[in-house]
DNA sequence: GTTAGTACTTAGTAGGCCGCTT
DNA sequence: AAGCGGCCTACTAAGTACTAAC
């Protein structure tokens, strides 16, 4: 029964349901500006609000903007202080008794339900195959034991192999785009025999011991990270206006100038905060000269560099082959030497050996340090991480390096502190890492623990709705919404230092809406925020009555910037979490509702019959239902409509030649019937054939179509590589007999090796 | 319990790349 | 060979979670 409280069906649908969107599109306008400035995120925007409406019917306009005044008077950096006062004032409240009625009857899950399908079963019980056994004290060894890998090898073959593969390095790397020359050489050396070196190849991390000490790692040796190139200056002809004279600007001046050119087009150097926050920001690096010169960032004129760079850009696109494979090639030989690093004897692939280049830093959505200057980094400000016993990365001639560190506590290679949060950066490992992949799969196995223990949860929040204490009513219904709803924690962040967005636990009042009564529904919660990256996330739901009544009693005497839980906050909810079940935390419940989602819908929308292209459909339908469900979204492509017109006609095309050859074979059954011969017998055999190759086309070409268009504001990816066990992908390929590259491109194979290698065709989450 | 700091995961997008068509 | 379109990757922002110190 566990996560089957959603609506696949709605799920399914919402995407196909969006084609009509335009005709709603102009209803947010005014909220645009809240989030989202440039030409395409205003689409996007169109586009998802045309999701939300589908979800749910219409939106007033008007409460839009009401919400909108009471942004701007929150903005005003007095609302928080209230807040607080709001909290304080109630701190000491008990919970009033409140009358609540009797439940009326719920779905046996207790997920009051309407309008939904049927339940899709899963099977909660175990199945032999979880191999997480019981729970340790501490958490380094309940990790360790969630891991059913026996040390299949011993360490000392482990190191040989090692050693070996750090010789033949050159042919295990890049199997997958055989060059001609590699062709060749494997054909010499192994006659042939390459996919079994491949496989053997591959260092298989999922089968050996893992430290048990909490250390990430026993050796470490890289090169350091990569800097960015060096600011060159524009050449003389480029010039630079302020006020219709021309200025020579100094180096600094001139390299900060330049990345607000590059800009130009970007409908953010409009806004105010970003030109504010720019020319401040430009100002500091100008000579006291250029500073008196240039105190209106209105009458700065970069036109000539605009058009240098955008000269540049279209030079670099009309380059030869030949230059472009030098390019190639030079990019390729920076990223054999610094694209890789020693760790335990195995030569691993580093996720971003460059450090950012400076620029101008562009938050997502309504960022106050928008336009800020992102500075250049030095050798100055980088921390190194490598064994003490390595050879350790040296800094470029005449610089040095902020501190070289020697922590296996940890797993990064190199770490910055950025300027604009003052948070730091890191250099780490590719996905495809023993590293990463081990904490990967730890991942998913906590959230199969969670399979186990969800139901108990879930009757444990329902009664703590009834609790005397505010803070636990307050926490029992959060986590139905993380439950329910696959919200985010939300955790708090620090006003005025990033866009207002928000989690569960940072809802605010102004964020939801509730309908005791809406159409043919009950207990209607209407959730409207900006999530992380600022992604809206509007929806309408019908909520058990209990948690309807104890969110009208979290309203009481609040304004609508108060907080909504105001007894809550992430760490009170983990900690929570962590005494129900080991390792659990909030975002667990993602993990948990995005796989086990994934295995009902695949179990539900797979049919036996359907061919290859239908299957994939099915499981892109899985996927899908998936990323609606964490809200992932995508700007519909800016090519979206064409191609969906050339897809039409390419289905155009297909229907005619159908109906031609339909028409042969009718002639040709005619003439058989009135020939008899083997000739004409053969006619309609050949003829018929044709007709169900054409048929099949056509239905391939329409199920495209239909994948597509489902697509086009939702977004894959993210779930396919962060929420769902691949395990289970991995398993209905074996299952259906599909070859997994249809379902994960090169990067998610060799991220999801371990799985890949494991998981047989009977995997259940 | 609050806050600051750190480490790591999750997120959307721009633009490059590559294969296909014309 | 050029242009197109879609996929993929690199990039880096923005989250979560945890720890330690007060």
């Amino acid at each position: 029964m566990s996560g089957d409280h959603r609506n696949p069906d709605y799920q399914v649908n919402s995407g196909s349901k969006t084609n009509d969107s335009h005709k709603h599109k102009d209803k947010h306008k005014d909220k645009e500006h809240r989030h989202k400035d440039h030409k395409k995120d205003k689409e996007r925007e169109k586009a998802k609000h045309s999701i939300s409406e589908h979800r749910e019917g219409r939106d007033s306009e008007k409460k839009l903007r009401d919400k909108e005044k009471e942004k701007l008077k929150h903005s005003n950096g007095s609302s928080d202080k209230h807040r607080e006062k709001q909290k304080e004032k109630r701190r000491d409240e008990k919970v009033k008794p409140i009358h609540i009625d009797k439940p009326k009857r719920e779905n046996e899950n207790g997920y009051a339900r309407e309008k939904s399908p049927p339940p899709i079963k899963s099977e909660p019980d175990d199945n032999g195959f979880d191999p997480s056994p019981k729970q340790k004290p501490t958490k380094r060894e309940r990790d360790d034991e969630e891991f059913d890998c026996k040390p299949k090898k011993v360490k000392k073959e482990d190191e040989k192999k090692a050693k070996k593969r750090r010789q033949d390095y050159d042919d295990e790397e890049e199997e997958e785009d055989i060059k001609p020359k590699k062709k060749t050489r494997v054909k010499k050396g192994m006659e042939g025999k390459k996919p079994k070196k491949e496989e053997e190849e591959k260092w298989k991390w999922w089968e050996e011991e893992r430290a048990t000490d909490g250390s990430k790692w026993r050796f470490l040796e890289h090169k350091g990270p990569v800097f960015a190139l060096p600011y060159e200056p524009l050449p003389l002809h480029v010039r630079f206006f302020c006020d219709g004279k021309q200025i020579k600007l100094s180096t600094p001046a001139e390299e900060v100038a330049t990345f607000f050119a590059k800009m130009l087009d970007h409908e953010y150097t409009t806004k105010d905060i970003f030109r504010k926050n720019f020319f401040k920001d430009w100002r500091k690096e100008m000579t006291p000269e250029e500073k008196s010169k240039i105190t209106d960032l209105n009458k700065c004129n970069f036109n000539e560099m605009s058009e240098h760079f955008k000269a540049q850009s279209e030079a670099r696109k009309q380059m030869s082959k030949d230059e472009k494979l030098k390019i190639k090639e030079e990019n390729e030989r920076i990223l054999q030497e610094y694209g890789f690093c020693l760790m335990d004897n195995h030569k691993e692939r580093i996720g971003n050996f460059r450090i950012e280049p400076p620029g101008l830093f562009r938050g997502r959505g309504d960022h106050p340090k928008m336009g800020m200057l992102k500075r250049r980094i030095r050798p100055e400000d980088i921390i190194i991480n490598c064994s003490k016993d390595s050879k350790h990365p040296k800094p470029p001639a005449g610089t040095r390096w902020k501190e070289l560190r020697h922590d296996n506590k940890v797993t990064w290679l190199v770490s910055w502190t950025e300027n604009i949060q003052g948070s730091i950066k890191y250099i780490m490992l590719n996905p495809s890492s023993r590293i990463k992949g081990e904490k990967d799969w730890q991942k998913y196995e906590t959230a199969r623990r969670l399979k186990k223990c969800v139901e108990r949860l879930r009757a444990q929040y329902r009664d703590d709705w009834k609790s005397k204490e505010m803070r636990i009513r307050q926490r029992a219904v959060a986590l139905y919404f993380i439950d329910k709803l696959a919200l985010r924690a939300g955790n708090e962040k620090e006003e005025g230092e990033t866009a207002d967005t928000v989690g569960c636990c940072s809802l605010r009042v102004e964020h939801i809406n509730l309908y005791p009564k809406m159409d043919d529904q009950e207990y209607v919660v209407e959730f409207d925020f900006l999530g992380k990256d600022s992604i809206r996330y509007y929806n309408k739901i019908p909520v058990e009555k209990r948690a309807f009544k104890n969110l009208q009693l979290f309203l009481e005497n609040k304004q609508p910037e108060d907080d909504l839980f105001d007894r809550l906050n992430t760490s009170i909810l983990n900690k929570h979490l962590q005494e129900l079940m080991d390792g659990l935390t909030a975002k667990v419940f993602r993990t948990y509702n995005a796989s086990i989602t994934l295995q009902q819908q695949l179990k539900a929308l797979t049919s036996p019959d359907d061919n290859l292209p239908g299957k994939i459909l099915s499981y892109n339908r899985a996927n899908r239902a998936v990323a609606v469900l964490c809200n992932h979204q995508r700007a519909p492509p800016k090519t979206f409509e064409k191609s969906m017109q050339n897809l039409q006609t390419k289905i155009d095309d297909k229907q005619k030649q159908l109906a031609t050859s339909r028409k042969q074979l009718k002639t040709a059954k005619a003439d058989h019937k009135a020939s008899h011969d083997e000739k004409s017998k053969k006619a309609v055999d050949t003829k018929r054939k044709t007709v169900q190759r054409i048929e099949e086309q056509l239905m391939n070409l329409q199920m495209q179509a239909t994948d597509r268009e489902e697509n086009k504001q939702i977004a894959l990816g993210t779930s396919k590589l962060n929420y769902l066990d691949p395990r289970i992908s991995v398993a209905w390929c074996k299952k259906w007999e599909i070859s997994i590259e249809k379902v994960y491109n090169k990067t998610q194979r060799e991220k999801f090796a371990w799985a890949i290698d494991m998981a047989e065709d009977d995997f259940e989450f």
